[in-house]
DNA sequence: AGACTATGATTGATCGGCAT
DNA sequence: AATGCCGATCAATCATAGTC
């Protein structure tokens, strides 16, 4: 019962916070892409090369990220609306017209 | 690949943004681990995520050096000797696999680049 | 300095798809 | 038809970093 309680103390102790403009990357990523926020093995690839992290990492950002926020979503309203403002791609009509192709933020 | 489902839900949204995409309301069901074992008594949806000891871990872990792979009676066998099912072990052993692969993926290209730390 | 919150990682177990 | 494995994900939790 009360038994065990050294399992882990191994890994996840040092942890280190991604840089502000990962975080940047990643939400905007998530909230361009909030009605599929489930970005394919090569999307990963890429955003884990721009953050500077693993494609795991890009990985459990997701999955915290989205479990997190259907969890509480009113906690997350501010964030969304001001990511929602920058790059609205929101797939809400993607299916409907031919038209309207191309990807949001590329250079 | 992913699963591709691409498609949201039409709900009424009050002010501006923000619906509620199905996504977000994917359940997952309760873990079907019905525990009766030991104390005998019908066997409970135990909805909770079971801890493994660490003597069971070592074992398996043991075990899992051995083989990557279980044979049904070897899947049994250890079953019974650490006290879990055998839908337990084989999950375990599926998940260790899926661990192995992320670590050699992993510890061959992230080539970190530690040149500076205050 | 201590309590509380935000966040990255770990992991037992589920889901859908494919193979045997 | 049933069962195992894979790949992705979920969901709960751990341990630490950041905030107040």
């Amino acid at each position: 019962v009360m038994i065990l309680r050294s399992r882990f103390l191994d890994a996840r102790r040092k942890r280190r916070n991604f840089n502000k403009q990962a975080t940047e990357i990643l939400n905007e990523y998530f909230y361009s892409h909030l009605s599929n926020p489930y970005p394919s093995e090569e999307a990963k690839e890429e955003l884990a090369k721009k953050c500077g992290i693993t494609v795991s990492q890009v990985s459990n950002w997701f999955g915290n990220k989205r479990i997190r926020y259907k969890k509480n979503i009113g906690k997350f309203q501010e964030e969304a609306n001001m990511y929602a403002a920058r790059t609205a791609v929101n797939a809400t009509n993607v299916s409907a017209h031919g038209s309207q192709a191309n990807s949001p933020s590329t250079p | 690949a992913a699963h591709l489902e691409a498609c949201c839900s039409p709900l009424s949204e009050g002010t501006s943004s923000a619906q509620t995409f199905d996504w977000m309301k994917v359940k997952r069901n309760p873990p079907k681990t019905g525990r009766s074992g030991e104390y005998g008594y019908g066997g409970q949806p135990n909805t909770v995520r079971t801890n493994f000891t660490t003597k069971q871990l070592t074992e398996l872990e043991k075990e899992f050096h051995f083989n990557k792979y279980l044979t049904r009676a070897r899947r049994v066998e250890i079953a019974a000797a650490l006290q879990l099912n055998e839908t337990q072990v084989k999950i375990w052993f599926q998940n260790r696999r899926m661990k192995q692969k992320k670590r050699e993926k992993e510890g061959l290209l992230p080539v970190k680049a530690p040149t500076s730390d205050p």
